[in-house]
DNA sequence: TTGGTGTTGTGGGG
DNA sequence: CCCCACAACACCAA
């Protein structure tokens, strides 16, 4: 019983499945469980008031505790190199731990505060509990490059075999004559709501590309947000969903909820592993675009006023909620991108970063790459309709109705083409296009082919080493790589 | 070297 | 209901 211990919770703010902190109780006399706000996320980042909300939440959850425990999470706002040092001596701190984030900021951020923790004699321990699997130790096996493929990384992971199995939370057992600032309060609610909604047999025959992006109520588990900030271990959620898989027949991955867990997992290698993982220029594996610099239809978008109502309608939600299905995303994504407006991905990245309650560094330039066909998926002439594909689950656009009240009155046959009906039928719905609802800004018909061909001209200038031959590519990759491996070796 | 395959498209044809 | 055209990249198996 010798260590003044701080955990500092970043990510990982739960106390099940968080091995850092187990590492702060042991031989500790003192524990301060902390909470930093770093001015460095609202100078840097765009984050809207109900991701603000979600994460206020998330700490009066790890805070609350039984009274008599007289519990309680530090909470300082300041930047970490000015705060810690300064409670390192306020506390005489001698171990310092915490969770591993491998996005770039927060590598830079952590190498400076184990610079300052060696100067103040300050023992420091990560660990790994934020994602399934040690992301260098993956990247290494496939050869000290990030696999590029879904496939590929499958066969890397299941080379080095399932995840580690979480560790428990800390009982009271292990806080016995420790004096404690925290509470053990678990998020029950949520634990419970996983064992209630997940009966066995939706989860297993949970197949993603059936879920459906435009119900009224989520289609999919809605623990995105819980599992971004680390509320909910990625490793607990694996497990459990394990022990509910066995000795019953279930989906697989790619499309079924481990698959789910993968594919998150296959981003934050990749993020790891592709230098400007989160832009364009200087991103090897980004295919370089001509995008257009157009203020008005990127604010259009962004405010819901497209003129397409299976738009604006997710769009809507997307403010409202902090929530939109994956799919709509890929709908939204596509429409600002490569499938109409032709407006670089990097605009369409902010504006998630910034409404999402899940907005995930490393998962949002993956998928932004990956929907805009930019990086990892390639049939660019693929292109999702606002209008045909929300009517393959919502036919009657119910959901259209709840987010764009403005459009309740119109028919089926026009409601996701409100400029094609009547004016007749426009004035009994109570809604003059052009004057209640915006036109459409583009003529997609039209637009989405010559985008096409605009794509098939940026695929075609790429230089031979960097498409035909992998090479060129590789090469780039491993020096980058190689200096990331000898930072990593410990 | 070649041919097949990949979480989630559309519109037209049979 | 299935099949095709549109026609790209990374990876793998033969």
């Amino acid at each position: 019983m010798s260590h003044n211990s701080i955990h500092w919770f970043r990510k990982g703010l739960r106390l099940h499945d968080n091995p850092a902190l187990l590492a702060a109780l042991e031989d500790c006399r003192h524990i301060y469980p902390l909470f930093l706000l770093d001015p460095w996320y609202p100078n840097n980042t765009r984050i809207a008031n109900n991701r603000w909300r979600f994460l206020i939440e998330a700490l009066r959850d790890l805070d609350s505790s039984p009274k008599k425990l007289n519990s309680r999470l530090f909470v300082v706002s300041g930047p970490p190199t000015e705060v810690l040092p300064k409670l390192f001596e306020k506390w005489k701190i001698t171990r310092l731990t915490f969770e591993v984030d491998t996005e770039p900021y927060s590598q830079s951020r952590d190498k400076e505060v184990m610079k300052l923790a060696k100067e103040y004699g300050v023992e420091v321990i990560p660990k790994i509990s934020h994602t399934l699997y040690n992301i260098d130790r993956i990247i290494d096996k496939n050869n000290c490059k990030p696999p590029m493929t879904y496939v590929r990384f499958q066969s890397v992971v299941k080379a080095i075999g399932p995840p580690k199995k979480p560790v428990p939370a800390p009982t009271k057992e292990d806080l016995k004559g420790i004096f404690l600032d925290i509470m053990l309060n678990e998020k029950r609610l949520l634990l419970e709501k996983i064992d209630f909604v997940f009966l066995q047999a939706w989860v297993c025959k949970f197949e993603k590309p059936q879920t459906s992006p435009n119900s009224l109520s989520p289609s999919t588990t809605v623990l995105s947000p819980y599992v971004r900030f680390g509320c909910l271990s990625a490793r607990t959620f694996w497990w459990r969903l394990t022990d509910v898989y066995r000795g019953k027949k279930h989906s697989e991955p790619p499309v079924s909820l481990h698959g789910q867990l993968l594919w998150r997992e296959f981003f934050y290698t990749t993020a790891v592993g592709i230098p400007n993982f989160n832009r364009m220029e200087g991103n090897p594996h980004c295919v370089q675009v001509d995008w257009d610099n157009n203020p008005e239809h990127l604010a259009a978008w962004r405010e819901a006023r497209t003129g397409f109502p299976f738009i604006d309608a997710i769009m809507t939600q997307l403010r409202q909620e902090g929530w939109i299905h994956h799919l709509a995303r890929h709908a939204v994504a596509c429409f600002l991108t490569r499938g109409d407006l032709w407006i670089s991905w990097e605009e369409g990245q902010k504006v998630f970063e910034k409404l999402l309650l899940d907005a995930d560094w490393s998962l949002n330039a993956g998928n932004w790459q990956w929907l805009s066909a930019s990086a990892f998926f390639h049939q660019y002439f693929r292109v999702y309709s606002p209008i045909a594909f929300g009517k393959k689950t919502d036919k009657y656009g119910d959901y259209i109705k709840k987010y764009l009240p403005v459009l309740r009155k119109f028919p089926a046959e026009y409601i996701y083409e409100p400029w094609k009906a009547p004016l007749s039928i426009q004035e009994r719905a109570g809604c003059i296009v052009g004057k209640d609802y915006p036109r459409p800004i583009v003529e997609h018909e039209v637009v989405h082919k010559k985008n096409i061909q605009r794509m098939k001209a940026a695929y075609a200038k790429r230089s031979p080493e960097d498409n035909t031959i992998t090479k060129g590519v590789k090469r780039k990759a491993t020096s980058i790589l190689d200096m990331f491996e000898k930072k990593s070796k410990r």
